[in-house]
DNA sequence: TTTGCAACTGTTACAGTTTAACAATAAAGA
DNA sequence: TCTTTATTGTTAAACTGTAACAGTTGCAAA
């Protein structure tokens, strides 16, 4: 969780990629998109998509949940269902992979992790059930490193 | 996803588990709780809190969502929360296992996979992050056996 | 048995979240 | 330019979940 991040480094990447992705698809990156993009983008904490539209001055919800739609579906973003919200993803070279994500539900951090790290046995019981995956979601609810750490100092 | 199971035989051991749940709890399985069980055990679909409203006489939304916190709680049920629906759970046993859940978006039918099939490598992976785990989903949507197999009939 | 507490229920009204529908614009290509 | 499609603006409504508080029930101690 902790923020060892060069958080400028991780936007400008991520908008990097976002911006070629679109491009690739053939889809515009268009202000209310690249707005939310960056509203999102702002940490690597979950945002709901209240919040969000609160930076959005306000703006009528269908604004905000229309480019919610449209990050999600381009896997720019990933929705964290058991929070109703949504982060930021690093990983849009492959646009299909499943977020594995570390979820501190005290501070909010993220760490996603590295694609198929419990994904393996997952699909191989799925594969054995004869079923076609389509969305997985991987979501561990916690307290991250930091937060311990501030707990036992309280 | 195969209606493979003698449901009778679920059902009745979901019901013993509860009462002897509740039980060893001191809790009480009233008529709105043993209610929403019920319904809830119908089968091994995912089911809204509507439906289940639906099914309960249309009775007021504070009564289902307080006997759906109740069973999820005590481990009787697990929140889909891709789907923002509920199902039953039969591992009982340990009523802090994780949910492992193959989910068929096409019948809503839910298998749920033994503990500790794809959980031991992200258990790993949290603790390489110094993440205390509380709760963790891990959801795969997709297409059951039988639906595969009514698609290619269609 | 009575009394008192805690768990549970009933009910109202509200807050929060998401979507449908449709008209208006803007961009891209023929 | 004209046509088509993607995107936006706007309103209103549907859906989902909760706060608050009064009433009731079960249980156990006095
Ligand atoms: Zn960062
Ligand atoms: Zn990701
Ligand atoms: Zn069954
Ligand atoms: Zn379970």
């Amino acid at each position: 969780m902790s923020n060892i991040c060069d958080h400028n480094r991780c936007k400008k990447s991520a908008r990097k990629a976002a911006e070629h992705l679109c491009k690739e698809l053939g889809v515009r990156f268009t202000t209310h998109r690249r707005r939310v993009f960056e509203i999102i983008w702002q940490s690597h904490k979950a945002m709901s998509a209240a919040q969000i539209m609160q930076q959005m001055d306000n703006s009528q919800p269908p604004i905000t949940y229309r480019a919610l739609d449209f990050l999600k579906n381009a896997g720019l973003i990933h929705h964290v269902t058991s929070l109703n919200a949504y982060v930021g993803c690093l990983h849009t070279q492959n646009p299909n992979h499943i977020g594995q994500l570390l979820i501190c539900t005290s501070c909010y951090n993220i760490v996603e992790l590295e694609p198929k790290t419990a994904i393996e046995k997952l699909t191989f019981e799925a594969k054995q059930h004869g079923f076609r995956p389509n969305q997985t979601h991987i979501e561990m609810l916690g307290t991250c490193k930091d937060c311990l750490k501030n707990e036992r100092n309280a």
